[in-house]
DNA sequence: AATTCTTATTAAACTAGTTTAATAAATATC
DNA sequence: GATATTTATTAAACTAGTTTAATAAGAATT
């Protein structure tokens, strides 16, 4: 777990007991392609630390997939939103390659938290991180085309086009792949 | 301070202690209508607790005012990107009315965190807070059309639309005055 | 009360997306 | 290797917004 080791660290400082306290509740697990790690209506008891593979994070809105997010290596995630409000799920958390994640009980944090001053703050300080990343996505879904989403994601995530087929990416930039078809068109003509 | 005090403990137990040695830090401030708490260029250096006022916190595109948020009595507030992420603000926070905060310096707060395992955990329960609006804040921007945006506000936070002008709350709903014009007068047909 | 300034509405032309449906290309399965 | 399935593109008709400009209504100032 020394990959997650670094990421916690990444954050502030924590000393090797406190650390050694924290680590000891996460577990290995491992979800096939296509297999789920949450569905709607179930309740999220879970923290996850992405080791390796792609999980989407989407709800179904009148039959069509609204992709939030993809989780890849060295992210922390859950369905947050469900996680912190304790209300039942509306989304989905499906792997879309198999995938390795670290998992800790909603339990287990509370223990940390109890337990260790500099985990809490870990906790506030990533708190604030995720707070950063939605800031930037409300602001680009509200100041950006379409077009310029498209690129920007091109630009900042561009393995995620290798791995994730392009309606979902549609999806996630709250276009339809019809939408997305065009823009490429447009972009490969200029 | 007895609405701070009682905001703060609606997220967490504080005990008296602790709240006292908290509270010594805040400052009431008073802000007349049209001056600014923050312009673009300034560093943030205060985290602010809305007692009596408006303050829209906008940014400026391209010649056009893009609102992404009004406080009102009872929110936590500052430019909170610019904020955690220690840049120059690009925002403005300005008094849409004759506004009393009380305010706390980035360095009053961190003694504060520092001092209290308490209200660190507090500064994160906020943070979840915060997290929770910008995600349904997301949400209603990929799900929602304009109209049922417009709605839901007027829905939600009634009072808004009487004391902000009808632009600027078009301009919160990511789009242009005559495109609000053109919802309300839809609505008021059916 | 008259004037100015700000705010809201309307009209007309335009645009970047949508939906539906057909087709083409790529991938997986037998 | 042929077939079925999934994914991506294209076309056509449509829609909810945009921009620009003119007008109307409301509020503040002299």
């Amino acid at each position: 777990m020394e990959d997650l080791k670094r990421t916690i660290r990444s954050y502030t400082h924590v000393s090797d007991a406190d650390m050694e306290f924290g680590l000891q509740f996460y577990k290995k697990q491992i979800f096939k392609k296509g297999t789920y790690l949450l569905k709607p209506g179930q309740y999220i008891d879970s923290f996850y630390f992405m080791k390796q593979g792609c999980v989407s994070y989407y709800t179904m809105e009148e039959g069509t997939t609204q992709v939030m997010e993809f989780f890849t290596e060295g992210y922390f995630f859950t369905d947050l939103y469900a996680y912190i409000e304790d209300i039942q799920s509306q989304s989905y958390l499906e792997a879309l390659e198999d995938t390795v994640v670290y998992t800790i009980s909603k339990a287990d944090v509370q223990k940390v938290f109890d337990h260790s001053h500099q985990l809490e703050r870990f906790g506030r300080l990533s708190m604030q991180r995720t707070f950063v990343i939605n800031f930037q996505r409300i602001n680009q879904l509200r100041n950006l085309s379409n077009q310029e989403r498209y690129l920007e994601l091109l630009k900042k995530r561009p393995t995620l086009f290798q791995r994730v087929p392009q309606y979902l990416i549609a999806s996630y930039l709250g276009l339809t792949p019809v939408g997305l078809s065009k823009i490429r068109k447009r972009l490969s003509q200029k």
